[in-house]
DNA sequence: CGAGATAGTAAGAGAATCTGACCATATCGT
DNA sequence: ACGATATGGTCAGATTCTCTTACTATCTCG
């Protein structure tokens, strides 16, 4: 039998099964209160949509994808009710997305699945640990984010 | 003016922005070693293949997709040169896909980059955040994956 | 005012995903 | 041992998502 030396996982594999298991979380949450028509990508654009809204362009570039393919996104949330376009005051040539109020209700929902989920984390990690987690990966958001 | 009250942010943004910042950096370090034809769907394979290979199905399982979408990743990647398919000595209908030494080189430079994001992110956050913050990633980890 | 930059859309191609159907092999109950 | 059911993988076709190229309208700056 061959010896298995389970080396220490990667930083990148530390960061993305946590977080692919709050983005399921928070599908399931939003399939249980009847939002069973959004795609993974389409709640791209929730993840980056501010509180006032945002230039097409500006989301897509958030979303790291180019402004076209967020163009296809928004049409799609745009027929279902969850945003919508306004003309932007500032400038004639663009339009500022948001969300309507079907929109802002599934933020309502996606939040309370992430306070949920960062609720049964405290409970196992204990609030000190917890908080230095969230206090680290706050300090590497603003690292990348420059 | 209104008054912006900044919010703290959710776990979610918390995990998916460094998160990100990972993959971003592991695509460049790939196209700067001259892997300039791995899209991101393709890297997802590489993300979860354990060392001595594994079948198609439990693959697609570990990437959340179904095992035709798996199916037709492995296909390119096989054309490619980086993964090949041999048979399940275990199991007649079944196949193992492991990666080829170029695979592997692929691998390898992925760690590379990896291990150099974690030397800044150290220098960031001092050893004993760092310590910490892995720590608490690696519980929850255990946690998500049962 | 004119030149170049920027916001958004249009059109078409390619990549990535899904569902349904199918074959070969394994497993399980009787 | 045999039949029923489950599993590993592929095939075919449709849909979703993304990209590149090209274009219009508007803005910015000299």
């Amino acid at each position: 039998m061959s010896e298995e030396i389970s080396q220490p996982r990667m930083i990148g594999a530390l960061l993305r099964i946590p977080f692919q298991a709050t983005t399921a979380w928070v599908y399931d949450g939003l399939v249980a209160a009847g939002y069973d028509d959004l795609s993974p990508a389409q709640l791209s654009v929730f993840q980056h949509m501010p509180p006032g809204g945002i230039r097409l362009t500006d989301l897509a570039e958030a979303a790291q994808i180019t402004k076209q393919s967020m163009g296809y996104l928004v049409d799609h949330l745009e027929r279902r009710g969850y945003v919508e376009r306004v003309p932007d005051p500032a400038d004639r040539r663009a339009k500022i997305v948001r969300l309507t109020d079907r929109g802002r209700d599934v933020e309502t929902v996606a939040r309370g699945v992430l306070r949920d989920v960062e609720a049964e984390w405290t409970n196992h990690l204990g609030v000190a640990r917890m908080e230095a987690l969230r206090s680290a990966l706050a300090d590497l958001v603003r690292l990348s984010e420059g």
